[in-house]
DNA sequence: AAAGCGCTTTACGTTAACGTAAACTTCCTC
DNA sequence: GAGGAAGTTTACGTTAACGTAAAGCGCTTT
């Protein structure tokens, strides 16, 4: 009761902040299956779901058909085949395997981007204290040339 | 001493295991600059270390473009001026918030493969039940049938 | 009933990041 | 000195993931 169940593609689209071509073009690649009032596209919850999966997908790096692969075979495992189980198995190893890469691709990102902005934080100093000196030097002549 | 100084392009494309025609692109794009002999081209270690930052980007979702920049601007804010060093620190904060969102992604993703990855696990066992209870079927009707 | 809003289909255009093919040099080896 | 391996330039082709424009439908608001 506390939730919505049905989506129009504009609520979607503002929602996660896509074009709704983006979500007609996701629907022809087969990610999601929005049923129809006439012509007028009806999203469920579910395709709610899988939008932010795709989404999420992409900033992670997997192309929509892969995103469509693991869909589909996770439709099937639902009718549990043991082979398609076991396929999804080594599936699930192979993402796990990009996410470790990810984690170590971000682990080294992380550490550079620290001793990046040491080395900018300590140049900005480094200016600020010519700054200083510069300062001073002017209030002397300043005043040198006040008393001339 | 320890470490060699120059590579061919070949050297480079195996070990980092992209093609040649990848890395000539990259140079076209101005992300690498590897000097010449003739016309062949030698990469330097900055070069190397560039291409490792270029497939980690990409990786992380960064298009060429975006890397170029960011190499560009650190090679600038080498001669630091201040307006330089703050931008700097700003795309340094970008690339911080792009790295939490991807850090959020995995934590999610690694939940949903653990609990999908329990599912099918679980629906293995489920079979195997059925496949034991089959089995033991046969051998009891066989060996009725044996004594009949 | 005219105008506007939100949705639709159809279809051609665009960008990034290479792939691929052709034709050429340089150097080494047999 | 013929061939082969590794490099080069030039240039057209390809794929994914949409962008964009045109034309039309259904409803309601004025």
């Amino acid at each position: 009761m506390t939730e919505k169940k049905t989506f129009s593609i504009s609520e979607l689209a503002s929602e996660f902040d896509v074009t709704t071509r983006s979500i007609r073009f996701y629907e022809d690649q087969g990610l999601l299956k929005p049923t129809r009032r006439g012509q007028t596209r009806i999203f469920s919850t579910k395709d709610k779901v899988r939008l932010k999966l795709i989404l999420r997908g992409k900033r992670m790096g997997f192309s929509l058909a892969e995103t469509k692969e693991t869909f589909d075979l996770w439709d099937e495992t639902l009718t549990g085949n043991e082979k398609q189980l076991l396929k999804m198995l080594s599936i699930l190893d192979e993402k796990r395997a990009h996410i470790e890469q990810q984690k170590a691709d971000i682990a080294m990102a992380e550490l550079e981007i620290n001793t990046r902005e040491a080395h900018c934080r300590e140049a900005l100093a480094e200016l600020q204290k010519k700054k200083q000196q510069q300062e001073s030097t002017i209030k002397q002549s300043g005043h040198t040339a006040e008393q001339s």
